[in-house]
DNA sequence: GAAGTTGGTTGACATCGTCAACCTTTTGAA
DNA sequence: TTCAAAAGGTTGACGATGTCAACCAACTTC
């Protein structure tokens, strides 16, 4: 236990490393975000994120892609759209499922989101070289591969 | 925006890593915390860290570092020195603070989660190197001194 | 010494997450 | 081909978690 007593700089452990780096990111993201006064919440944001990144999307591929239940998926769905940010389409694969796309607003906050997150990317990565950053890819890919059963 | 399209392998960003890395993580600890059905939740598990790393800790010093609500700090105290597992004693600097310590159970439940971070950790590290991880360090730290505005 | 700030407690309520039930559609075994 | 099981999505209900405010005692600052 004394050999993480010490919590400063180089003696942090490697969860420390791992859950300090997502809680800052986090952290200033979500400033970020209010400070631009979008209306948006982390939840917002990140299912922005699936919609915009994933080919006919349903709201199946969001709740497998953020690990979260139907329910709060839905819900979150029915807002996006009451508030303009989605549209969404019958599936012609399947008459149970809607394609979710971006509505014309949705996609303008997507890119205001994104600009916001190449500001924080730049921030992340003063000092460092791309060597560095291409490590650091390789490195957390594995890790990756590791906690998700090499399944990824 | 589509060169964030294919979200497979060595095209993910940064965010992407960052974020994923933690969840997968934090799905992982929790999976396995569960399973020891020790009666933690995720609160319990880092204020558990918190106070075991913090010499002379207060209320507030949980509240600092974990960056919640003092009234959530204050009700998850509460409920932890109820459930046998922390020990108050009055602070010898300040009456309006007490001491938190982990009692004898409370540590127990502390080296039983130490225990299942280590085995996390092995599963991280499968097949990387000690310069990798050294390499993973100093990046991570050199990103957390970034985004935490060098005054860390 | 007085005013302002801080550490901690509790009330009240908002927000978020989960489980269940349900309906329609799809899948796969017999 | 038929039908039971599974799956996609919606909503109800409620638990869990988080936040803000008010308060009091103790501490700090001027």
């Amino acid at each position: 236990m004394s050999t993480n007593f010490i919590n400063k700089g180089s003696n942090m452990t490697l969860r420390e490393y791992i859950l300090s780096l997502s809680q800052f990111y986090r952290v200033n993201i979500r400033a970020a975000v209010n400070a631009s006064e979008l209306g948006l919440n982390g939840m917002h944001v990140r299912c922005l994120h699936v919609i915009a990144n994933t080919p006919d999307c349903t709201a199946n591929c969001i709740v497998k892609n953020m690990g979260r239940d139907k329910a709060q998926i839905a819900r979150l769905v029915k807002e996006m759209i009451a508030k303009g940010w989605l549209e969404k389409h019958p599936s012609s694969e399947d008459k149970r499922s809607q394609i979710l796309s971006l509505s014309a607003s949705g996609r303008q906050l997507q890119q205001k989101i994104s600009l916001l997150e190449k500001t924080i990317e730049n921030t992340i990565l003063t000092g460092l070289s791309e060597q560095d950053v291409a490590d650091f890819q390789r490195i957390a890919g594995k890790m990756l591969d590791n906690l998700s059963g090499s399944v990824s």
